[in-house]
DNA sequence: TGCATAAACTAATGTTATTAGTTTATGCTG
DNA sequence: CAGCATAAACTAATAACATTAGTTTATGCA
């Protein structure tokens, strides 16, 4: 009965990516954004068309703000320090935006080509340094998809509390990128 | 109305396993469980306490049987040979028994001891012969850790089709498994 | 000033999990 | 062999969710 002017999708997205990373992905429903936003869930249709758009748009949104902050770590870096730079912002971020890190890498059935777009930026922004360390188009190819697995599967066992606290995380997380820049030496032209 | 004894509760953990693997975790609930038993969705109710204790008794199925294929590949193994049919074995549960995997490392709030102790379990495969090639006890923490997350990384990101298939995935595998083998001999005693 | 419209609302439908209470076939027991 | 307790099915009902349809109202422009 109210009709206000300043909501805006970015209002929604913002309020989506609030709530998944405090209480994870699977709590962002229809009827808990309209709660956070103060109006009833039928009204969120004025603005989005649906669960799954919203899912969609906060995917866009949290790849676009993991885009900018490698980007950023690895700009102006020797290749080697590159890879260094990204493997721990790629932390960082899953860290400190866990429910966006979350729908940034969920796998959606049928996203955009555009999300696709995205995905394959981040990726390049790796892909580059070990193609220009001197590796063959197709050990690069292989070195990549380590380096996503070992990050990727090391944000996945953390959150899911997997790894027992008994010896510091962050030392794993140095002997992992340290063993893997190790095992790629051999390659290297 | 036609009271029947042959139901078990191995029945309807076969019957979730078979939908998880056909169509994902997230397919599994009470409604399509009872309809692939022929019965009504009130009556698992008389078996099971709700969905959380099927999720549970899915996951606890899957991990004896993870278990059960690591244990057979890594068995009279060398300490090396173990580790490299510890990750084949794994990679080949993934991919068999897709919503099995997704049930045995999904992260429940309360699991039981029998479930961490299951875990604990199956990374103590890997763990032995880790140690057993002369590692401190710290390093081989991190070196399992290490390995858990190249290999879960792995698994979600080509069950997530991450990976184009531009080059043979299994050449991918190769290469990481090789590349931590030869990244790890530098800290062996 | 008035009107079109954006953006809120209420009401209603369908799906899901779950609880309560009812019925009936099975299998043991006297 | 009859009967009875019970396991295991059922129907009915409630609550949470997404979604659709149709209604109302304040905003901002003409």
């Amino acid at each position: 009965m109210t009709p206000r002017r300043g909501l805006t999708s970015k209002d929604i997205v913002n309020s989506a990516a609030k709530i998944a990373n405090q209480n994870g992905l699977s709590y962002v429903s229809i009827s808990v954004v309209a709660q956070d936003l103060d109006i009833k869930p039928p009204s969120l249709y004025n603005h989005i068309r649906g669960l799954d758009e919203l899912h969609e748009l906060l995917a866009i949104h949290s790849c676009l703000l993991l885009y900018q902050k490698l980007h950023l770590a690895t700009h102006n870096q020797s290749n080697r320090e590159a890879l260094t730079s990204f493997s721990y912002a790629y932390i960082d971020f899953a860290r400190a935006y866990p429910g966006q890190y979350e729908a940034a890498t969920h796998s959606y059935d049928e996203h955009h080509a555009q999300l696709k777009e995205l995905q394959d930026q981040i990726i390049n922004l790796v892909r580059t340094p070990l193609y220009e360390l001197g590796f063959e188009e197709e050990y690069t190819v292989h070195l990549v998809r380590m380096l996503r697995s070992l990050l990727h599967g090391f944000v996945m066992l953390e959150s899911a509390q997997g790894f027992k606290m008994d010896y510091q995380i962050n030392d794993s997380l140095d002997v992992m990128i340290e063993t893997f820049l190790i095992g790629i030496q051999r390659f290297e032209k």
